[in-house]
DNA sequence: TGGTGTGAACGGCTTCACAGCT
DNA sequence: AGCTGTGAAGCCGTTCACACCA
């Protein structure tokens, strides 16, 4: 295989595939078709294989993908093959349920500290963890911690993930209804709630 | 103006549009160009341009675009011109913090009941609204409310889709980390937390 | 035979350059 | 002169058909 530049958008995929993988491997599945994943993902068999093939290609043709070797070779993709972990800035409602949110262990994810700037909040205990000041942010640095959760106002947001980008957190979820300007070498992912619902009515049908 | 298939891209970006115009608009600001717009929003003027033309433009040339021309002309656009009325089915953390999240009112989008299916939680009141049993959903229909919002666990969003679909909601939005099956004529847009975070430590640079 | 891997065709979104108004 | 509106070009991702191999 000669070398491409990979898509964004195999990129988003990946962890989907990896997370059904997971799935399957624990319920003793050894071996899966591009067809028999695509059907659980609403995802075409041939985009499966293309995304898959990007990296060199790992399944055995006639047969399917070793769903263990699956696992193993996506994590290694995504950077997911050790534990990585998380600062979460910001303890409101959104935030508070983000700490609590399941779906991250999965992929080797660990919120590892978290922050507020409310001086009545910090100090308590939540999910485990002491909410610390944010004035604390410096620390991190040492703690082996490079990505950012974002849980603030989006008037906050600028400011909380400069701060983040000077102790050296590299990439941001950045959760306030709000662009965030980065220098190169950083990146940010935007999950704006608000725009997914706004979004909806466009496509009920006028009748 | 020919008529074109508006991308749903495009789709995505005009809330964006609505929120800052809005903003300008409460602060008295009359008139913008896109080149202003843009520089707020991360996006580049053309692209702005070229999203407004499939409507027909309605900037003026020479000048830019009325502020609230722009923001009457998106609400029609993205059937927001009215209130939209939403259901929300699951009150655990990420529930819990959806109902009470400030950013869906600027677009007039109105939560107006929530379901659960614990017993412990019916009756009780959470911001303002009485919680449901789920197996009241039937009484949507007569409510005006045809947009659902889904935080419940993986393994409950296709039967409780298929619920909300037997009731008349056309459009849902879904927090549960699992792909939907709907009939034509409905659209679900999913929001899968753990994706988002999953795909950041590919982006941080290797060194 | 059966399912993967992949060049090539296709389609859709973005970028651009400039025509067209004010 | 200045900024919008838009065809055309370019780019990127998806779809396809089939070669390839167990």
């Amino acid at each position: 295989m000669r070398y491409r530049r990979v898509p964004d958008e195999t990129i988003k995929r990946l962890p989907i595939y990896l997370r059904r993988a997971i799935h399957l491997s624990q319920k003793g599945v050894k071996c899966v078709s591009s067809a028999e994943l695509a059907s659980l993902l609403g995802v075409t068999p041939w985009q499966i294989r293309k995304d898959l093939s990007y990296f060199g290609g790992f399944g055995t043709r006639g047969v399917g993908y070793n769903v263990d070797k699956l696992i193993s070779r996506i994590r290694e993709i995504l950077k997911l093959n050790v534990v990585r972990k998380a600062a979460l800035v910001g303890v409101g409602n959104l935030g508070s349920a983000i700490l609590s949110y399941p779906g991250f262990q999965q992929y080797w994810l660990d919120i590892a500290a978290v922050f507020d700037i409310d001086k009545r909040k910090v100090g308590k205990k939540l999910s485990g963890l002491i909410i610390e000041d944010v004035s604390l942010l410096g620390t991190l640095k040492d703690r082996g911690i490079n990505l950012g959760i974002l849980a603030v106002p989006g008037e906050a947001a600028q400011d909380v993930a400069d701060d983040l980008i000077k102790v050296g957190i590299k990439a941001i979820l950045n959760f306030a209804p709000q662009y965030i300007e980065v220098p190169r070498g950083v990146k940010v992912v935007t999950i704006d709630i608000a725009l997914y619902l706004a979004r909806l009515p466009y496509y009920v049908s006028s009748k």
